[in-house]
DNA sequence: CCCTATGTTCCCAA
DNA sequence: CTTGGGAACATAGG
C-alpha cells in the first residue's frame, strides 16, 4: 500500500540510519527482482522520495530506486536470519536493510544519474490548480482517476485519493473537466492537509503497512472514509457507501460529496 | 473447493 | 495520445 505518506516516512527514517554508511554487502533472495549488483563499498549521500518511488543516493552519480507496489516494505534489522518473504538483503556495517515483500509485485533498479522518472508532481512539492485545471480540460477521467494518475500528479493512491475528496467534498466520479479553478484549490488544500496528517502519523496502518523499524502507523485512527462502509460521515451524519471505480474499491460519503 | 478482496502499475487493445 | 481491462502475485475470508 505504501502511498506518499508511507514512502515519506520511510524516507525519513533511512535519512538517519544510513546516510554516510558504506554498503558492505547486497543479497538477492527473489530472481524476480533481477541483477542487482556493483554497490558493494559504495557510500550514502542521500535518500530521495518522488511521488511514491524512493532512491537510495549512492556515490559515484549512482541510484538504488525502489518502488513497494502493493505489500512492499522496507525494514531495518539488526539480528541474523530472514523474515519470511525477504526478497533482498542490503547489508552495511551496523545493520541490514530487509525489502520484504508477500506479492512480489515491489521493484528495484540501480540507476545512473540522468534522466528522471515519468512521473508528474510530487503534491507536497508543487500543486498547481492552475496547471492541474489545464490539464483537465482535455481529460474524460472522474476526478478520483485523474487524482491517482502518476503521470499527472506522483503519489496519490487508493486510500488517500478516497480521503482527499471526502476532505474536499467532491464526489469520486465528478468529471475533472467540469471543476473550476477554485474547486482545483479546494483540491489542493484537501490535498496537503490529508498528506501532511497522515505523514505525522507515519503512515496508516490498515492492513501490513509497517514502518522502517516495525512500527504501525497512526492515521488508521484518523480515516474519515476509507475502511469505513456502512459507519457515519464525521461531517454530515450520512451513511458512507463503497462502490467500484476503474475496479478499485471507493469509499465515500454520497449525501455530502457532490 | 470456489470466488472475491487487497495498498500498484504494466501491457495491450480499442 | 488516452482510457479501460486483465495480468502480475500471495494470502485471507465468505
Amino acid at each position: 500500500m505504501p502511498e506518499l505518506p508511507e514512502v515519506e516516512t520511510l524516507c525519513r527514517q533511512l535519512q538517519k540510519v544510513i546516510v554516510g554508511a558504506e554498503i558492505s554487502k547486497t543479497r538477492t533472495i527473489d530472481p524476480k527482482l533481477g541483477t542487482i549488483k556493483g554497490l558493494k563499498g559504495k557510500q550514502v549521500n542521500a535518500i530521495h522520495r518522488h511521488g511514491k518511488a524512493l532512491a537510495i543516493e549512492l556515490e559515484g552519480n549512482c541510484s538504488l530506486w525502489f518502488h513497494l507496489r502493493m505489500t512492499g516494505r522496507l525494514l531495518w534489522h539488526n539480528g541474523n536470519g530472514l523474515l519470511p518473504h525477504t526478497r533482498l538483503v542490503i547489508s552495511f556495517s551496523q545493520g541490514r536493510l530487509l525489502l520484504i515483500d508477500i506479492r512480489r509485485f515491489a521493484t528495484v533498479t540501480v540507476r545512473k544519474q540522468g534522466n528522471g522518472l515519468p512521473l508528474g508532481k510530487d503534491p507536497l512539492v508543487d500543486f498547481s490548480p492552475a496547471h492541474l485545471w489545464d490539464m483537465a480540460q482535455y481529460s474524460t477521467l472522474p476526478i478520483k482517476s485523474f487524482l491517482m494518475d502518476q503521470r499527472r500528479i506522483a503519489g496519490i493512491g487508493n486510500i488517500y485519493a478516497c480521503e482527499i475528496l471526502h476532505q474536499a467534498r467532491m464526489d469520486p466520479w465528478r468529471r475533472v473537466k467540469s471543476l473550476s479553478l477554485e474547486e482545483w484549490q479546494g483540491i489542493g488544500e484537501a490535498t496537503r492537509k490529508v498528506l501532511k496528517r497522515a505523514i505525522a502519523c507515519r503512515g496508516t496502518s490498515v492492513s501490513n503497512w509497517r514502518d522502517l523499524f516495525g512500527n504501525k502507523g497512526g492515521h488508521q485512527e484518523h480515516l474519515l472514509v476509507y475502511a469505513r462502509e456502512g459507519a457515519g460521515c464525521y461531517t454530515c451524519g450520512g451513511t458512507i457507501k463503497r462502490q467500484k471505480l476503474s475496479g478499485r474499491g471507493t469509499y465515500f460519503c454520497p449525501s455530502c460529496q457532490t
